[in-house]
DNA sequence: CATAAATGGTTAAACGTTTAACTAAGTTAA
DNA sequence: TTAACTTAGTTAAACGTTTAACCATTTATG
């Protein structure tokens, strides 16, 4: 048989579509009895309600929009990707569907949106990372709930899931500071970025607590993007301009692993001549050596509260100005040492 | 205003909403000045058309499941997630959205399939990956239109995208073979895998070629699972059982990094005293030493042309069988050396 | 000039749900 | 006994499209 319709339930149960449309939304007006009948109905012939005749009706479209910019989709670490997955997995407990597209990164205002927003085929959206400011002036226009995910736009009153950086500076920079390191050098990139700058005042207040001395020697913040090879240079520059650096801290892994290749080009041992401390747990498998000392952010656990209060925000128990910051942890294996 | 229907535009063209559709499909019936007229309606209002009514009407969801197995979705390589993004590409290019959803890899007959199944929320399905038997069985009743990527199901009618694995077999042993190996070790992990199987074919092939004979002894395809604490393992048995192993072949990257670690840890220096080769080229960024020669696998093209045949497959120019191998690539880099 | 054919558009049914408004029958209360 | 409720269901409109069938003009044809 082709697809079933409320009407072969109707008439196996002998019952009205309409029963059978409340059956199925538990109406208290249905008596057990019928509600059996009808039940049975369904079963036997394995109905499921149309998706799209339900959207029409009801003007919802049950799925809920990712966005993220393609570069950080294509991105090999598994950062996005794991946030990703929570949210995923999240959409399955509220019966969401997750439509993912990317946009570009140097999104220009003639181009044109993702097609879910435009054929108002997402009830909400999660936009996660940093997008161009011209996207999300454009959405707005839209008026479709949205929820961000370690990315604070400028705009105050918006709803965003964040990693806790400026605990994990702190956390971070105490952690070399415990292991007796006085001259701590900071690598940042994108420094403008919300989490990033989090994670510098981290480390500079966790330096000042300490009574250390903030040096401006010590600190690389030079870069537009917080990658591989940029992270290779920035210790290039630090390294150059300051001998007796003994730990660093890069605002992020990928800036961690440039960083360590520059160290071990250059013939210094990590950790015995340099400790290194990265940020976002995402080097895979402890492929690297030495094996990376990290903050780990809960990046599944990110998607997931991101879709509860997606959740909620649809049903409107939310207001529309929220930011909830996920715990971090520290993870120290082999790239930093006691001094 | 709110959402702008086909009527408003109608109302502002002075027309039928009838003649709105009909230029919005391009009908031949409809001369330049009433397109003209009716597009500018269309502009003024920013006009969509709704994606539920239209998927009720052409019994049509516009949406094309993904799916794969929990465990693979999950693997910090990022293998399925670039076929993934293929998908997701092309997508784009055939106006199609893609839903992806996990599923137990111990599916059981009792569990339920995919909610996008059972509500006809999807007109195809892609399939990444070693999925359980039960599962295609139970999805077959459904009769969607359904293309597999890396893995080919028994049922001898499907549509498939695979890498050439045999070709990468071959590729792989001959450079070894090129580089003055005679004494070429296999390691392997759930050996039944189509795609597996054929990377141990290519080496006995090119061994065979060569006039270099198979020795069971060199060969190790006992693990289940081609995971990289498995290839470890693989590797302590090979190496205990034969000291003159000049150069291994494993089945995957995954498995490579874990023979790897073994050497390491041996003492046995990567590549002087043995080469090393892996498959897929998953390894990201560099981040390994010393890197890791390979095949590399196509996975973004895969996921492309798995997409591109589901848009043939659904304007219904494709028959119900076919298999397109996709090119791979031989990567030299630091872990194979000339003896 | 009468008729056939081409052109350009409209009408109305259909897709599969949801739900407000209604109805019919039974129950309660004064 | 009768009016007022309650209960259990049905009817019908609505959601926003698509498209076959139809109609009215205009143009071509013999």
């Amino acid at each position: 048989m082709t697809n079933p319709t409320i009407k072969d339930v109707a008439k196996k149960a002998k019952v009205s579509i309409a029963t059978v449309s409340l059956v199925i939304h538990n109406h208290k007006r249905i008596p057990q009895k019928t509600k059996a009948k009808v039940l049975a109905a369904i079963d036997a012939f394995n109905y499921y309600p149309s998706h799209s005749a339900r959207g029409l009706v009801n003007r919802k479209s049950g799925n809920i929009g990712f966005v993220l910019t393609e570069d950080h989709f294509l991105r090999t670490e598994p950062f996005y990707t794991q946030i990703f997955i929570g949210t995923e997995f999240e959409a399955h407990a509220n019966e969401f569907y997750v439509l993912l597209t990317t946009i570009n990164p140097n999104f220009r205002s003639s181009d044109k949106l993702p097609r879910f927003i435009l054929e108002r085929n997402v009830d909400g959206l999660i936009i996660a990372g940093k997008v161009p400011l011209l996207f999300i002036k454009k959405i707005n226009k839209f008026n479709i709930p949205t929820v961000f995910i370690d990315y604070l736009p400028p705009a105050k009153n918006s709803i965003t899931v964040l990693p806790d950086s400026f605990k994990g500076g702190e956390l971070a920079t105490n952690h070399l500071i415990q292991y007796g390191h006085k001259e701590i050098a900071f690598i940042g990139g994108d420094i403008e970025h919300p989490s990033i700058i989090e994670r510098f005042n981290g480390y500079k207040k966790a330096l000042k607590d300490a009574g250390i001395k903030i040096d401006e020697r010590m600190i690389d913040i030079e870069e537009s993007y917080p990658g591989k090879s940029n992270g290779f240079s920035a210790a290039e520059r630090l390294i150059n301009k300051n001998k007796n650096i003994t730990a660093i801290f890069t605002c992020n892994d990928a800036m961690a692993i440039g960083a360590m290749q520059y160290l071990k080009d250059r013939g210094i041992k990590i950790p015995d001549d340099c400790s290194i401390i990265g940020f976002d747990d995402v080097v895979s498998d402890n492929v690297i050596e030495p094996e990376l000392s990290t903050i780990r952010i809960p990046k599944m656990e990110m998607g997931v509260e991101a879709m509860k209060l997606m959740a909620d925000l649809l049903k409107k128990n939310l207001k529309e100005s929220k930011k909830v910051l996920l715990p971090i942890e520290l993870i120290t294996r082999e790239s930093t040492i006691r001094i």
